[in-house]
This record gives C-alpha cells, structure tokens and sequence, in this order.
DNA sequence: TTCGTACTCAACCGCAAGGTTGAATATTGG
DNA sequence: CCAATATTCAACCTTGCGGTTGAGTACGAA
C-alpha cells in the first residue's frame, strides 16, 4: 500500500469513504454535515477524510472555523484506466483464442 | 468489508493481487507458475487468490494436482459501473453550477 | 504402495486500519 | 477577553491483513 493506485482502491474498499464520495458528487460538505450521515464519531470521519485526501480523492479547504472537503474525480480515471487496461487485454485475449478455435483443422 | 464491492476494491488493494489479475489477462496459471514471480511463500500467494476468488475476480479448477486459476471480468463491470455513476453525477453538478454562474443577473 | 509434487490448513507474528475517548487548537460571536 | 463551535491530535483498543513456518491432504508416477 504505498503508490497511489493502491491508496485509491484501498480508500474506496470502505463503505462509508465510499459513501462519503457519493455525497460529495452532489455538493462540498463540512465535516461535521458528513458526520452527521453516520453513526460513529466526528474523528473518526476526520481520519476518513485524510484517507481519501491521501488517495487524492477529496481537496479540502479551510474556511473559518470550517473545513469543506470537495471531490476530485481525476483519481476515478485512474482506476478506470487501470481496470480498462486489463479488461481490454483480457477481451484480446478471448478473441484470440476464439480465432484458434474456428480455425478449419 | 462486507458487500462485493467492498471485496473487489480490497482485493485491488493490494500490489501483488492487482500483479497477478494482470498476469491472468494473458493466460490461466498455477499456483506454483504464479508463485514464482514474487518473492514470497507459496502458501502467501495462495491466500492471495482466496481473497481474489472471495472477489469474485477469480475463478478456480482443479486439473490433477494443478488448481488452475481463470480471471473472470464481470467484476470490472461492477467497479467501473460504481465509479462512472459518481463521476457523471460530479459532471452533471458541474454543468448545473456552470449553468447558473453564466446566467445573467 | 511408496515417493514426490502441488497445494491447503493451521497457528502464529507484526503491523496497520478503523474505532473510541479526552485533550488541544483555531476561529468566531458576544 | 471569554465562551462556544469546528476540527484535529494523541493515546489507546480490537480486529483483520499479509507474511511466515510446519503439518496435512490429494494426486500422479514408478
């Protein structure tokens, strides 16, 4: 777990950062309107917070007493990339062997 | 860590697992033809595809001695699916702020 | 049946993750 | 300045993960 790649699968293998970023699509959020969605505590959201800042997923902003985490989607093309790479790889593959497989003996 | 989801990003997680679902785009393999790209223990790389089959990324047969294991791509779909809904719903916010940002006052 | 090969099971270890509570640090309002 | 609000820092606990080693199982070859 140390490139980013492996931050940003592992921040989104938890339900609630997940949820955190769905709600995050809809509008910037303060951490204590996050908490509130959840039933554990404010620091426990705040470490969420810096997990998914860590993976690049969420810039945070200071504004007063308030911090406003905002969602930042280029790390979503990053894992589709990663994922699209393969699967296309794996399609080639298949479409190889389908060749093979037609071919007259 | 409970849903599919959740399952499928974990496995992802890890360097060695992302590594091996690579391999697997190429061919089906062994245990032991997996094993001997990373340095670590056999019995390591074996727990690593227990997760990767628990994943669903991973489909195992057994042929004789041999476990052969089969990369199975549906679950792409799944992350994919998750990650491009929370993208375009980002996207949409955009569009809606842009929106009202360039209209007159 | 016996031996080697391929793999899994089981017990253990170190460490990090996600949670808690309590104290500290801004920042704003009165 | 003082008090309340918003958030983080720090210490701690429990659980799960990735690794190890050693023993057990299952199959094939001779």
């Amino acid at each position: 777990m140390d490139d980013e790649l492996s931050r940003a699968f592992a921040a989104l293998a938890d339900p609630i950062r997940r949820d955190i970023v769905a709600r995050l699509t809809a509008d910037d959020m303060t951490v204590t309107e996050i908490a509130s969605s959840y039933d554990v505590s404010l620091q426990a959201v705040s470490k969420h917070l810096r997990v998914l800042e860590a993976a690049g997923l969420v810039s945070r902003r200071r504004d007063g007493q308030q911090r406003w985490a905002h969602l930042e989607v280029d790390v979503f093309d990053l894992l589709t990339g990663w994922i699209d790479t393969y699967r296309r790889r794996a399609e080639l593959r298949h479409q190889r062997l389908d060749e093979i497989l037609r071919r007259p003996t």
